[in-house]
DNA sequence: CTGAAAGGGTTCGCTTTCTAAATCCAGAGG
DNA sequence: CCTCTGGATTTAGAAAGCGAACCCTTTCAG
């Protein structure tokens, strides 16, 4: 049943690993659901908050948190006749967190997609069919799942 | 500067959203750790205890509800001359979101590593070159990320 | 036949964080 | 000036997190 066998222990502390400390730093619903937002093109403290309906001090600590981590920008913009307000754009380290969260859109539609066809699905671009997440070695060539292992350093 | 263009709102509402549902179920902190820690082969409680130094409450709680969710199977194992005890192991369900862990693994290496080389590498079985997490189209090759395009179903 | 050990929890208070609603604040327009 | 608007902070109560201690069952040792 399962491929992966018992340990006692992970291979890395997880006090010195990069996905604990991504977890540490986006591993939270809030946080996760702006970054959601935010790869759709929201930009905007009351879009944002119109869109994940959380209380306002939530959503400003986060933004916060997202700007001093990096995966936030905030500049100002103007509407013309409008006073110059803040937007939140995403960083290249934001908009890298695209592939995960494609990914577990699509892991999403076929876990807790309740049989329904996907709402949003996604195609390389000037052809049809669908895309998916897969991990492909150096020469961009798919390396299926049981194939993976994994190297510890040292 | 940003490729993605000003949206006032998602294209999709988050609350029939595969992605949103994901991020509330696995999007917590002590969800995620467990799961990664899970998928390093971890499998008993106090193992994940010791391994995570969360409040055993927190960790009962988790447990349960992944495995309510499906995410994990809770069984029992003897080891002999001791009592029957359970373990949790992933399911199906759970070990399809390795491919998500791992990308958020090389993610935190490239973005958190703070210089150092990542302590941990993917490779293909019987090569050494590093594989990474990437788009495919449906016969297994690479789609660059500026080529991705979103659908909306309707 | 006690008694301790070990794994897997629950109970119990305390602290932190979340949440909702109200309030503040700065500048543009009338 | 007075008001409107988008971006935020304040405040007080609810929820969740936390550490420590305790409980429960079986197994082994004396």
């Amino acid at each position: 049943m399962s491929q992966i066998p018992l340990a006692r222990r992970s291979p890395i502390p997880p006090e010195n690993c990069n996905l604990a400390r991504a977890i540490e730093l986006i591993g939270d619903r809030w946080t996760m659901l702006i970054l959601r937002a935010a790869l759709y093109g929201v930009r905007r403290f009351d879009d944002f908050q119109s869109e994940l309906k959380c209380p306002r001090t939530v959503l400003s600590g986060r933004l916060k948190t997202l700007v001093d981590a990096g995966l936030l920008t905030k500049r100002a913009y103007k509407v013309p006749g409008k006073r110059a307000r803040p937007e939140y754009v995403l960083s290249a380290m934001g908009i890298s967190l695209r592939p995960i969260l494609i990914g577990l859109t699509q892991w999403g539609d076929v876990w807790l997609g309740q049989g329904e066809p996907p709402p949003i699905s996604f195609t390389k671009a000037g052809s049809k069919g669908a895309i998916r997440a897969a991990f492909v070695d150096a020469e961009g060539r798919e390396v299926r799942p049981d194939q993976i292992r994994a190297v510890l350093r040292g």
